[in-house]
DNA sequence: TTACTTTAGTTGGTGTACTAACTATCTGCC
DNA sequence: GGCAGATAGTTAGTACACCAACTAAAGTAA
């Protein structure tokens, strides 16, 4: 490995680029009026309840300010809001509005709908390589 | 694939931002006062001469606007300069100055001495299985 | 030459990512 | 109780990523 910046980086990094700009084309196609990853707020609010932002922020693998600023739009959207656990007043617990809730229900099936390219042409062995390779370098770097 | 967003994808965009956050904590060890594309565009610039915006956007797998932002930072630390093609006047080509020269010529050794803790315990039949999934990803939504 | 189309690059706006610094609250220990 | 340290979350600032709309210059064809 002669030059790992333009090498493998690289590579990791344009492909998941590729990837997020893909799905998130779809989502536009489909006519979802937001984000792959405010999405993805949405849809562990609802799977979780009293879901707090640190547990929001490891289940999406993206750090506090990041979540905070995908809740602060949501929130504005009034799709879900913010409310107290009076067991511990620093954390947030999240729950959806009822405008939240029927948006989840509307959108659940559409994103099922989509059938991601970025896939095809891989076998069981390629995925299960491909997930261990990531997880490894994960680890390596945590 | 029950769930393609929060299984294979968000995998791959965590796992690249992990490896550039890793690059770039080094970067900043290594008292280099750059973030790593804009080492990129530095190393680019140096290694091929009239380099366009869009030449180098093609190297990077980065699109315009990105590309513009970037070189706009490097005009502005004085380390490049835009030099007009006189055959093409729409075209920007890209030139280390003497104090960019000066630069890439202190950084190549230091970023050459990064080893990547993010490959470690991946043998070579890893790396063409990754390298080859990720381009057939890639390419799948070219 | 004039008009139409394409291409290189910029700009504006929004969203995500990361660091650092900050507030508010909670926990542990004396 | 009261104080130090830890924790949840926010805010500020910068940089990258993408879309859309724009400018200016080339290329093309009547």
């Amino acid at each position: 490995m002669k030059e790992p910046y333009n090498q493998y980086s690289l590579l990791l990094d344009r492909t998941a680029r590729k990837v997020k700009w893909y799905a998130q084309m779809r989502f536009k196609e489909l006519g979802l009026d937001m984000t792959v990853d405010q999405w993805l707020v949405m849809k562990l609010t609802d799977e979780n309840d009293e879901l707090s932002h640190k547990e929001l922020a490891g289940l999406m693998y993206k750090d506090m300010p990041t979540v905070t600023r995908i809740v602060d739009i949501l929130c504005q959207k009034g799709l879900i809001v913010r409310a107290e656990n009076p067991a511990d007043r620093r954390v947030s617990v999240l729950r959806l509005t009822q405008e939240g809730l029927n948006k989840v229900a509307a959108t659940k099936s559409q994103v099922r709908s989509i059938r991601l390219k970025a896939w095809e042409g891989l076998d069981e062995k390629d995925f299960a390589d491909f997930n261990r390779i990531l997880n490894k370098i994960y680890e390596n770097l945590t």
